[in-house]
RNA sequence: GGGCCUCUAGCUCAGUUGGCAGAGCAGUGGACUUUUAAUCCAUCGGUCGUGGGUUCGAUCCCCACGGGGCCCA
């Protein structure tokens, strides 16, 4: 092969119909269209670039009747010389050509491709060669992917490769998946957060870490959620929550910029202004706003559980102020944050990783970036005392204890990493699923991951042979 | 978890107020030397998601289950 599809569209547009060129190329892809006319055929030929016209006369097209009887879906080599027909479309004469792979299913709809949302999730491979719209969100996903890498590299961050099993799992409020290995007969988890990881790289002395990690959560499948997904965290020693949420903000603009061709995108027909700086708004003053009075997490308890009520906010009588405020900014606040806010300054209570902030004990340092009313990252100062943070470990591993899945369990190395000092450091996590949904204007999540995870189809749906269980292992 | 919708040929979809199951594309055979979803003629193709029930008769009506979607918690 010595060309593609793109490449001749690239290097021949508007030239004159009926034009030789006498230039010879070898392209190769899969046969989409195929219009024989007696004597002469032509094809739409598609490679992962785009396509091009296959011409084939009679006269000059070897085994021209075997040509003609190619299946849609076959993949084909040609050489021939690069012209234009009578009507002036592009195309490849076919002077040679080779079968290079046989399709024995018949392809999708050649026009309409396939509208049945759950074979375009089952079989992907068809979803790509037949939607335009699947092949160019997957592409915008992976620019986005090492745009971010660029531009945190640019920056001076490392990216790193930590754990998927973890021993203990934690960095996040999440119930896990876990596992087993066999040769030292113990229980692993599969990690619902790299965090913890990375910041014991921080102590370990670098500075500024990334990493693109696929996390893993055992609950439930929505639109917004997939078990297992991929989050972006970042690192910083020497900075508080403010040098974050600069970083996003830079960080998001750029994307769309880059994506989009703007920074400002249209997500579900309405427009969104993705330009730097975002606002900033505490929880307590945008709830206050919503509820009609005056609320944060030094309002009685009692009051706001009376709030949660008339909201139709469930709770627990185990919550406390901070958890009874952040249920009920998430139930009647996050929603209506179209633009994009930094919402600040969490309650301590639901932060167990967080500093604690510089005014008031009871709030951590902590902002989530909400775009499309929709949370995008989460990022915090961190908490670097080794006392506090054993201290909020036991009343996770109490609730733990009492029956919640979600909470965290004492980490003991982590502890002892901080012990051995973590400097002043910012953390960040960005949702790059939902980032990749909001700049491609997707609606769920099954969009922008290739193989979203389904229940598996009946065997015999696949058409294939029924197979027996998988060899055991030989070594 | 709750509500609503949906499942018919390989794909996209009709349809039967309960009476032999339909089209286009794809496939197969034929015509055609400038097509663009080529066109034209012919033809093949179905456990109407699965299992029960009602009925002389069910793809259609009822129930359960399964897959998928949307909305809500």
């Amino acid at each position: 092969m010595d060309t593609t599809a793109g490449e001749l569209a690239a290097t021949h547009a508007g030239l004159e119909p009926g034009t030789e060129t006498g230039e010879v190329v070898s392209i190769a892809g899969r046969l989409m269209l195929r219009r024989v006319q007696g004597k002469l055929a032509f094809g739409t030929l598609a490679d992962s670039s785009g396509r091009i016209q296959l011409f084939a006369p009679s006269s000059t097209t070897p085994s021209f009747d075997d040509f003609c009887s190619l299946d849609l879906g076959d993949w084909i080599g040609v050489r021939g010389e690069v012209m234009t027909t009578r009507r002036g479309e592009l195309s490849v004469r076919v002077d040679e050509w080779t079968l290079l792979a046989h399709t024995r299913r018949s392809f999708p709809d050649k026009f309409h491709g396939i509208s049945d949302v759950d074979l375009r999730y089952r079989q992907r491979y068809l979803d790509l060669w037949v939607t335009e719209e699947a092949r160019a969100t997957f592409k915008t996903r992976s620019r986005v992917l090492s745009s971010t890498r660029r531009f945190l590299e640019d920056r001076g961050y490392l990216e790193v490769e930590t754990p998927v099993f973890h021993p203990i799992p934690g960095g996040a409020l999440a119930t896990p998946f876990t596992t087993h290995h066999n040769a030292l007969d113990m229980e692993l988890y599969l990690r619902i957060a790299p965090e913890l990881y990375l910041k014991r790289l921080v102590v370990g002395g670098f500075e500024k870490v990334f990493e693109v990690a696929r996390v893993f959560r055992n609950e439930g499948i929505s639109n917004r959620h997939n078990p297992e997904f991929t989050m972006l965290e970042c690192y910083q020693a020497y900075g508080d929550y403010r040098v974050h949420m600069e970083l996003t903000e830079s960080l998001v603009e750029a994307l769309a910029i880059e994506v989009c061709g703007s920074s400002t995108v249209t997500y579900d027909g309405r427009e969104v202004d993705l330009s730097a700086p975002w606002r900033r708004a505490t929880m307590a003053e945008l709830t206050s706003e919503q509820v009609g009075e005056q609320v944060s997490v030094h309002t009685d308890p009692a009051r706001l559980r009376e709030l949660c009520a008339s909201h139709s906010v469930p709770t627990e009588s185990t919550w406390g102020a901070g958890k009874l405020l952040l249920e009920l900014y998430e139930k009647t606040t996050e929603s209506k944050l179209w633009d994009p806010t930094f919402v600040i300054d969490y309650p301590a209570e639901v932060s167990p990783l967080s500093r604690p902030h510089r005014d008031d004990p009871a709030l951590v340092e902590r902002f989530e970036g909400i775009v499309v009313g929709r949370e995008l990252c989460n990022g915090f100062s961190e908490l670097t005392d080794p006392d506090e943070q054993r201290l909020r470990f036991e009343a996770q591993a109490a609730m733990r204890d009492a029956g919640d899945d979600e909470a965290m369990a004492v980490d003991h190395d982590y502890l002892r990493a901080l012990e051995y000092g973590l400097p002043p450091t910012v953390g960040l996590g960005i949702g790059i699923d939902r980032l990749v949904m909001l700049l491609t204007d997707r609606a769920t999540i099954r969009d922008v991951v290739l193989f979203p995870t389904l229940r598996p189809e009946a065997a015999d749906d696949t058409g294939s042979a029924p197979e027996g269980p998988p060899p055991g292992d030989s070594d």
